[in-house]
RNA sequence: CCAGACGGCUGGACGGCCGCUGUCCCUGGAAACAGGGGUAGAGGAAAGUCCGGGCUCCACGGGAAUACGGUGCCGGCUAACCGCCGGCGGGGGCGACCCCAGGGACAGUGCCACAGAAAACAAACCCCCCGCGCAAGAGGUACGCUCCCGCGGGGAAGGGCGAAACGGUGCGGUAAAAGCGCACCGCGCCCCUGGCAACAGGGGCGGCAGGGUAAACCCCACCGGGAGCAAGACCGAAUAGGAGCGGCUGCCUUUACCUUUCGGGGUGGAGGCAGGGGCAUUCCCGCCCCGCCGCUCGGGUUGGUCGCGUGAGGCGCGUUGCGAGACGCGUCCCAGAGGAAUGGCCGUCCAUCCUGGCGACAGGGGGACAGAACCCGGCUUACAGGCCGUCUGGCAGA
RNA sequence: GCGGGCGUAGCUCAAUCGGUAGAGCGCCAGGUUGUGGUCUUGGAUGUAGUGGGUUCGAAACCCAUCGCUCGCC
């Protein structure tokens, strides 16, 4: 949770902090979950796999039908983007592929229990 | 006031901070882009994908027939429809009103279980009636008189089975009966009147044609090329201008080579015909491609732009029509993503629910169904709560 | 986007075009056994996914809807 939001978004953007990109392709989604660390929390699910590189962090989200229709699965994903976004602000990460995957407390998840649950899950997959 | 019927509308409001997508402007920059500011940004069902179109590509010369699928009272609306509107007929409701795939059963075929004598073409189980008969049994007035039984004939009223049994009710009639006769109802045909029509009303004739099922096959009338924006077009990149197997392969002409016992034979090439392929099928005439067709293997591609929102468009007014709609004028430009934007958090209010309280109120919960993916017209399904209008029945009052 | 198929007993599945729904496994009870299993005898079991319609009669035919599943691009 940030203080002084609008002392960060005065910060020049520097190359590690840069706008995370996004995992599109089913391939980089199944092999972040075959080699990569899993987390599970309360509120989400983290995916975390190391490259050998130092560019910004890759960010995919997955939410499946199980969790239910497609509003439903909408908020959730929305959700868990912005919980991602302002927790990236202060806390960046590189080299990183990330997937975070809805379930069904997502959506009625407390929003700073939410992000505090995507920083401990990245702790426990040992990411930087 | 209570109960109900029908139609329409709405689908939380305002603000703050931080974000996303499109677009416009400014600044910097050669450009990519970066920063700042403005502006627009889910639905009535965006849903299901059940119909109908636009659009795009493919096929397409004409004709006939068949098949397949769909629709099915009449008239109208519409670009079109299995949609909508107005009527008609049938059914339900005290009523407002609601429901109905609602053409044809003398074109033909099939089916109608169980029960029942009989299930569709005529018949007769019990039965009703008449005539004849006493061999056996019973009663008696001693006779086929009665019961019973047998034979012959008339009949279908009544009983019984069924969802359904060759019209229904009543009167007459008769040995018993029967549309046998009559009245009313139903049915069929003809005529008249009203209506564009479906149909309605009236009159006459016929004594009854003849069961049901077409959401069984079917018949009739009408409609229908195929595929879908992953359509399709362009730019760029990369790979390849492939390999194998199988099927159809016969005749004629010509030519090259080989062979020859000089008759010819074999192999290959070219041309023609046959043949094959091209549309759901077949046929006729015609056209196109010929090595074609089928299968398998191998190789490459997963980028960008367009299509893409000026449209059967929205809103307002007017004219017209019972209405669905039509016409005219004015005005507006109103989402455009692509692992897919339209969000996250907070505050105040509004509707609503729970708890406490006589109450003002206080505390808490909590926003129905649901997310555009080329577009449009319908249908169907889901849906918290609220608003408006018209009408019906009942109660009370004036 | 386009196009198929299936919902029947607790489970897995039947019954050819309408005539009143069965089989196997499982379940329950009795017998056998000291007990259990095995074996054996008997028995129960159905809104036919849901809602309408056609028909005298529907699991079947028609319409709508819900769920599951498969294929093509």
């Amino acid at each position: 949770m940030t203080d002084h939001p609008t002392s960060a978004a005065l910060l020049p953007a520097s190359p590690s902090s840069a706008s995370p990109g996004r995992l599109k392709q089913r391939a980089e989604f199944l092999r972040v979950a075959s080699k990569g660390r899993k987390a599970p929390t309360h509120g989400v699910v983290l995916q975390a796999l190391a490259r050998d590189d130092s560019d910004p962090v890759r960010l995919g989200f997955t939410v499946t039908k199980k969790v239910g229709n497609a509003v439903i699965r909408n908020r959730t994903r929305r959700r868990l983007k912005e919980a991602a976004r302002l927790l990236l602000k202060d806390r960046p990460v590189a080299g990183y592929d990330l997937v975070l995957i809805g379930r069904d407390h997502t959506r009625g998840r407390p929003f700073n229990e939410l992000q505090d649950d995507i920083a401990r899950a990245l702790k426990k997959a040992g990411v930087p």
